[in-house]
DNA sequence: CAGTGGTCTAGACCACACC
DNA sequence: GTGTGGTCTAGACCACTGA
């Protein structure tokens, strides 16, 4: 009865390593399409999709099959539900959920906002490393700054962020400097990449001089270590981040579920 | 027309700070009873509970109303479903969802399982803060445990845990060293509990003296301490564990979604 | 008020596991 | 085959938003 193209099951399919055309239901190929358009901008963060109803018609399915789309959707934090008004694209910019990314917390106090501090933004050669990570080819150009956070006067956390010159091309240490909100939602709103989904390598370190001095701790000094890779839609990395965290009056916060 | 009690407003309400009846949807009333049953040991782990239609028929409502309670049980671990044969009780003796906890994960080579080494079992009166994080009385009986594990012969984590001695009573060193597979599970088949959600704080700290040895360490080189606190059903804290993790050769894996 | 997402129902059929 | 969960549909009504 659906109208709808080859039942191509490009989505999640966990147990599948194997070969089969592993059946896709069709809540799934309309998330794809969905997908896709987010992609593709057609819808931007922030802005109203069309309702279920007209989704529906539009693909030719209930209402019901649409609705599981998009509140898998929902679930990842593409698409954001509200009753009687509709849906909309998730965005960082927006101050409800907040620290989804920065997950330090105040030993004390409220987790309010912390001062940035921008240094530098440089565009070079990737190094090797960040090539792999980020799936570039060698030497291809990337932008790397550097950051650091700072609670009551006080630096917190250095950052040393890499990403491809390709879709940030024009970003400046000025440019993150004068915008007001998340770095994420910058990214979003003048160069079209939203970020999804990041993996984080947590370690302790020792602080090196060049760090030790930065953070205002002793050379040596314990620190944690945070590599974060972060995807936009269909898993492609985008942002490698190192972070170095001072948690002597922080801590790391984390869900387990 | 569904024959149910009164709406009782006792689930997941994120917003609910202020007053009002806080409209419960069946399907949450469902579920609220559904989570009755397994905290009560009415299911245990890893056995089958009845058949949706079966539910339906019993709570007076429609299989999709019985489906949708289900479908967020399962999405917060508390049951499994399996196409065919039916919904079980999560549990962490089986061997899937392993790693759901320990995330720590070697630099090279498979996140194989670690040797364990449990060093002490003491039961002793709870000083103040494992009391308040574990919401005992001052004074009350607890069981403080301390393990290694290792990779490779050579340590790589030492954890301090502290459980309340009520409903662990008889839990002891020998008892630990003798199960196979995961501690969890031991506390689900021998003790009815069941860690369901946990919340960790993490900081990079030097190591101390005692630490350093355990370890095989130098003393001060620094260590991920996650101080973790485990919950059972409806909230309830059950689980204060102190880990310190050499990551020279490993680190703590983490995703944000 | 009209329009949206949210809930609930009833029934059909599909995919899968076990006998 | 039988029984389970998984998908899909169609329609009704509820709760919320904003004009």
């Amino acid at each position: 009865m659906p109208a709808l193209p080859a039942p191509d099951s490009m989505d999640a399919a966990p147990a599948a390593a194997s070969a089969g055309p592993a059946f896709s239901p069709l809540y799934r190929q309309i998330k794809a399409l969905l997908v896709k358009s987010l992609n593709s901008g057609e819808w931007k963060p922030g802005e109203l999709i069309p309702s279920e109803q007209e989704l529906a018609s539009r693909f030719g399915v209930s209402q019901g099959t649409v609705r599981k789309a998009i509140d898998e959707m929902a679930m990842e934090n593409l698409l954001t539900r509200r009753q009687g008004r509709g849906t909309f694209v998730a965005t960082h910019a927006e101050q409800n959920i907040q620290y989804r990314f920065l997950r330090l917390a105040p030993d004390k106090g409220p987790a309010s906002g912390m001062a940035r501090h921008f240094m530098d933004c440089r565009r070079m050669r990737a190094p090797a490393e960040v090539a792999r990570a980020l799936e570039l080819k060698p030497g291809d150009s990337v932008l790397q700054i550097h950051r650091t956070l700072s609670r009551m006067g006080r630096p917190v956390v250095l950052d040393e962020i890499w990403l491809p010159a390709t879709p940030f091309k024009g970003l400046t240490a000025d440019r993150l400097a004068q915008y007001a909100g998340p770095m994420y939602g910058l990214f979003e709103t003048e160069f079209g990449v939203r970020m999804i989904r990041a993996e984080e390598k947590i370690r302790a370190v020792a602080a090196d001089a060049r760090t030790a001095e930065i953070l205002q701790v002793a050379v040596g000094a314990p620190l944690l270590n945070v590599e974060r890779l972060s995807h936009t839609y269909h898993d492609k990395p985008v942002e490698l981040r190192r972070g170095w965290y001072d948690t002597s009056t922080h801590y790391y916060r984390n869900e387990l579920n």
